[in-house]
DNA sequence: TTAGTGTAGT
DNA sequence: ACTACACTAA
């Protein structure tokens, strides 16, 4: 038996459909933590992982663990029909699908959609353990969404990738397309007031690192970063770059993204690379 | 070595930006005049001639001329990207690409744009010499901007052109469509007091003018309209028009459009044209 | 601030 | 033809 209510579902609606232009399926885990998703891309290159913890559910019921395989784009159709008000109710019985019921504020319009779960694609992947970030990321970089958005849509309208480079010094987020390239660069400023630190862009970094990540990856996400206020970017040489944006205390959405080739910065971490894969163009994959 | 600053750049950026429903690709030259840009239209019948003085930028540096050709779209793009207190700085040291520097008020973020020349498109055209305006134009109209923004949009939305008249008495713009056809008439007023002087609209006649022209070509314009509070606009039965904005007091950005058709007023004019071309349809060029 | 419509791009 | 973005209107 699971029973979740949602009086404010609109972020919800928000999320899912901004992940439809990367994934079309997900895997769907209810427990007692909360409701999670995962999915993958067609071309196996991005992650979305999903945390609405319990908490953010008006009411929160599920007895014991359900996993399911559903059509988000399905999911994201039904939820479109929603008003904005409406309390969204999601339920499922039994195995085969879910119910979601949008209730209007005076409960006289009800509208019910009953999704049936897909067949689960082949493919599985792992997600990298995040109990201890800053052991797994050589840097994070935190920054308002928006600034994040803009740096993505200024530099994708022209080229295909950015290259994100952390010293110890700055930030910088290059591009370069056909007749022109852009860089863009946040100089470490540790002399902030307090209505500064608000808005800043803030680093921790442990080693430089510097990634070629797809643009139109980072695009598909900027929707995303239009709900948020606040991006984590973490950054490693070694495993998929991911981009956090935190759903109140506990929850979030999560991008794990393959960078393209990799640049190696031999100087700091030779040795330290298991998965080189020297002279490989394109995107690495999850699989990788 | 060619290094320009300017402090508050969105006028620039808008300027800019309400030429690209008409050029994609201008001709800069810097020199100690200032930046100045002309363009043409890729139908032949508009030209863009912008003059940006150096008593606008906050620091201009220019040791010798330069010349190139720069594709607007891409430099408008850059140009978007800039926040609005941005420092933007403008740098040439080579004969290859410019530099557009955006620099944020405290120096912490500085954003790149490297634009490379393209390579200048074939036709070539000359500018009017408007040392002496009044000699050049039979009939000048000064009105307010947002005045002729709207009889442009007034009339755009179902007709094609527009006929602007000049004679002693008014000044009439008459616009065609299928079902329906518009004027409006300016009737010159002599008795104006201080209030109205300002948003009054002027005309300067020396002979009775009377021209076709192209309402999409006009409508291209608008949003440069919205920018300014006066406009100049300059008949002539022999050469193109002129739709002229002042920016600051040295500085300008006109629009020079070939007429459709002309009509020709018989009576006042007979013997004074030379390059009559009764019975052509549209446009004419630039070139004609 | 949001919803709907219209256009443009894929 | 569908989707996504932008603009406009409420």
């Amino acid at each position: 038996m699971l029973e979740l209510e949602l009086k404010k579902g609109s972020l919800f609606e928000k999320v899912l459909e901004a992940t439809l232009d990367l994934v079309d399926q997900a895997s769907v885990n209810c427990s007692s933590t909360g409701f999670s998703l995962r999915a993958m891309d067609t071309k196996l290159v991005a992650i979305v992982s999903l945390l609405f913890p319990s908490e953010v559910f008006e009411r929160y019921r599920c007895d014991d663990d359900h996993s399911m395989d559903i059509s988000i784009a399905d999911m994201v159709e039904a939820l479109r029909c929603a008003n904005k008000d409406d309390v969204i109710t999601i339920m499922a019985d039994d195995y085969n699908g879910i119910t979601l019921t949008f209730e209007s504020p005076k409960k006289d319009i009800i509208a019910e959609y009953d999704l049936l779960f897909v067949d689960a694609e082949s493919h599985c992947f792992d997600i990298p353990d995040l109990q201890d970030l800053d052991s797994k990321y050589q840097a994070i970089i935190r920054m308002p969404s928006a600034e994040f958005m803009h740096i993505c849509k200024d530099l994708g309208s022209n080229c295909d990738d950015v290259v994100i480079s952390v010293t110890k010094e700055d930030v910088t987020f290059c591009a370069s397309g056909e007749s022109e390239s852009f860089r863009k660069i946040y100089r470490q400023n540790k002399t902030l007031d307090e209505s500064e630190e608000a808005t800043a862009t803030h680093v921790d970094m442990r080693e430089p690192v510097s990634l070629i990540l797809d643009l139109s990856y980072m695009n598909s996400c900027a929707k995303l970063f239009a709900l948020f206020d606040k991006v984590t970017i973490c950054l490693s040489n070694t495993i998929p770059m991911m981009v956090e944006h935190k759903i109140k205390e506990k929850g979030y959405i999560r991008y794990f993204m393959a960078p393209k080739v990799e640049i190696e910065i031999e100087e700091e971490k030779e040795g330290k690379t298991e998965n080189e894969e020297a002279g490989t163009e394109g995107n690495k994959t999850m699989q990788d």
